[in-house]
DNA sequence: AGATTTGTTTAGGTTGACCTAAAATATCCG
DNA sequence: CGGATATTTTAGGTCAACCTAAACAAATCT
């Protein structure tokens, strides 16, 4: 019976973790939206809880059970996400906020309907790993955007019939357009993405049906 | 913006309401599960918002206002009974508890995209009328198995192979076994009802295919 | 190394929803 | 009618999650 605060200070200090590496508190009030002393109160009750290992001015790291505990809440996140899309017909860019409030309060009931309905799928509609109920995940290699080489493709898999639609929700994600020169510049290259229309292809391992493609290009190229 | 606990409230108003007729606060704190000073303040609060009117000693009743608000949640809470049910195969057992906590975080959309999927229901899995959009409820006659006459006969629709379930879940609703002595004792007739398989029927006033029959006696019979 | 900048924590306060105990106010009944 | 009983409200407190402002500690720059 964690709260919903809780769980999403976990996934937070997961997302922070798994791009970042180092998390400090102000990263995680800053990304929490709240104040740098609340953030503090919460990693020292995370602390106390065992869920993380807090060095001050050095970060808090998730311990095994914090992890799992962000994982399950992804894993619910996602499987949403694609329920949402799949089942509904929701539109891409409405999905992460819906799934955002409704990851709090389905069951493991509920997570395994959907699971099963979705044919046990193990990647989200973006490509993104969904971790299993055991608290795994495995990420791929070039899993993300900021991983690709210079002058590498990536497609993502349509979204709805307005190509608009899906590049404001990839957005939203931190992906494209404004949002993806904020990423590369932490990538071993520089530049914008170019984003057009394309055709079927071979996505970050997996092959889906897709008229939507984003370039990456190098800075130069530009 | 209205919290998850005042949704709580105004939905329980609404229901004792539609039972009993006065709501005291007592009876509301009873139903709500907290202390009567609790009820005292969230009346207070209500009717300072306009959602209720209150005249202390006589009981509070929803403003055009609150009783929509509370029709809203109802609204969301039958469709997703339903959709739990049909959708994903959901035993009637724990579809409550789900729709539950389902009911205070989806949006109008969801909503929308259930009602839809579910072809536009007027009723849920139990006969219950679902509310409109716009906060209008047809209650028809004979609605409610405390107002059948004595010897009538309800049908109730089967929810799963497991007649225990539903018969576990239906007591939940107050209606069958249990619970169906205290609603009936406020009927027009008194007794037992008595539980056992039938076939299919026609029940408050609308075809469903059915194996459980839920049968209504005057005490005398029993 | 010392001072400034930056990041972190402490101290003290607010808000919403709850609680218990005590006080106030109706209702009921002889 | 007046007191017993029941209901309702007030008063004062707790808890979680937030806030601001101030104190403190580390890192960084010259």
């Amino acid at each position: 019976m964690f709260s919903q605060a809780m769980q999403d200070y976990l996934k937070a200090i997961y997302k922070l973790q798994e791009q970042g590496g180092v998390v400090s508190t102000s990263a995680l009030a800053e990304a929490m939206g709240v104040a740098a002393a609340s953030a503090t109160g919460m990693v020292k009750k995370f602390a106390s809880l065992r869920l993380v290992r807090h060095h001050p001015y050095q970060g808090v790291v998730l311990s095994k059970a914090g992890e799992k505990m962000a994982l399950e809440v992804i894993r619910h996140h996602r499987l949403l996400e694609l329920y949402l899309a799949e089942a509904l017909g929701y539109t891409w860019d409405k999905v992460h906020e819906e799934a955002e409030r409704l990851e709090h309060v389905i069951s493991e009931e509920f997570e395994e309907k959907i699971f099963e309905a979705l044919g046990r799928p193990t990647r989200d509609p973006h490509g993104d790993p969904i971790p299993a109920k055991d608290g795994t995940l495995v990420v791929a290699e070039h899993d993300r955007l900021s991983d690709l080489e210079p002058g590498a493709m990536a497609v993502i898999r349509q979204v709805s019939d307005s190509d608009a639609e899906m590049l404001r929700y990839l957005g939203t994600r931190g992906l494209v357009p404004d949002a993806a020169v904020e990423v590369l510049d932490k990538a071993p290259f520089n530049g914008p993405l170019t984003v057009k229309t394309g055709e079927t292809a071979h996505v970050l391992g997996r092959e889906v049906a897709s008229h939507i493609r984003v370039e990456a290009r190098a800075a130069d190229e530009a």
